[in-house]
DNA sequence: CCTATATACTCACTGAGTGAGTATAATCCA
DNA sequence: TGGATTATACTCACTCAGTGAGTATATAGG
């Protein structure tokens, strides 16, 4: 099944799920509020996605009676879920400057919260990953006849835009090793 | 009902229709070949489109009976569809990287066909445009707590993007006023 | 004559995402 | 004390984009 797609809703959800067990409401509350304007699920999607994770065995609910309803199902991660949580931070994010932002970031979020060391060496693997994605794009722009200029035009866009975000990367590295002093432990 | 989405693939239609009437398939030819690395279509997509636009009175189809099958079905603009076409060619794109290089870049490709000081006028606008958005956006950074640094880098990422398509507009600029001297008139 | 390919289009499905709806507890406030 | 409002927690029915396989015919080649 490998990864769902570039940009899917459904690690993040795995990444807090990741820091315990939790119920569908609360981890929609936590979206709305720690990854306001990354990522923007609605209430519906969120519990969408965590049934179709359930029917895929990454997660496992359990009901919970408390003395008078609302009943609530915990949910927590199957070791099918951690493995492939554990996929998904070691993997590059493809070259697509929404995707680093979306998903970089919040694969950037959730290696932090194991080992600050591990970001480190992601930020270093994502950049090498993007450069070596930019030559292979600026050889593909070399092969494009003059007269297609569309085509021409739309390539070097996306070639300055990665060279930005490598950029932008490199500030990542700064920004979040300065962040250490003025934020220490994790919130839940 | 305005705008379909930032970026749907039936302006790209409409404007290569702009241009005369056609078929579907041959609609689907172009885009494979002139819009590559930019509309990646399927032709299921395409005829999918063809037929909502047909059924919204945007466009209007004539089946064509040859001598022998296969019959094929013209499709031509109809003056709502031409409308719908020159709003958008007159909207700026929204500051999105992935929709300016996409959307923007389609716009400046037919207007180009109408009339090259359009093209010109249309590039200032879109920048104006980028750089009204990009103080808004600037001005929301400062107003998020430095605690917040997920936040911040994923806005601070989406500027330096903007930033760089402001440049790129730039050049885009000189970039199609060299080509008129090499490409003249627009093939069929 | 048979096969491969180009033309031209249809259809049934999936999967993301939306929005309204259900049900209950807690809280407020007059 | 009871009526309204809000927060919690989740379900359901729908739309719409997009995919992939399927249908049907003409044509060109060996």
């Amino acid at each position: 099944m490998a990864r769902a797609s570039d940009l899917s809703p459904e690690y993040v959800l795995l990444g807090l799920l990741a820091e315990g067990p939790s119920y569908g409401y609360e981890l929609h509350q936590r979206l709305v509020t720690e990854f306001e304007g990354i990522w923007n699920l609605s209430q519906s999607q969120c519990y969408n996605i965590l049934h179709r994770l359930e029917e895929n065995g990454v997660l496992q609910g359990e009901i919970v009676h408390q003395d008078h309803p609302p009943h609530r199902k915990l949910l927590r991660l199957t070791p099918t879920g951690q493995h492939r949580m554990q996929d998904w931070l070691t993997t590059p994010t493809p070259s697509s400057t929404r995707a680093i932002r979306i998903d970089f970031l919040t694969r950037l979020y959730f290696s932090r919260n194991q080992d600050q060391k591990i970001a480190s060496t992601m930020i270093a693997d994502q950049i090498h990953s993007i450069e070596y994605d930019l030559e292979k794009l600026k050889q593909t722009l070399e092969d494009i006849p003059a007269r297609k200029i569309l085509n021409r035009l739309s390539l070097q866009l996306r070639i300055q835009q990665l060279q930005t975000c490598v950029a932008w990367l490199d500030e990542c590295h700064t920004g979040f090793e300065s962040s250490e002093k003025i934020h220490g432990g994790m919130a839940t």
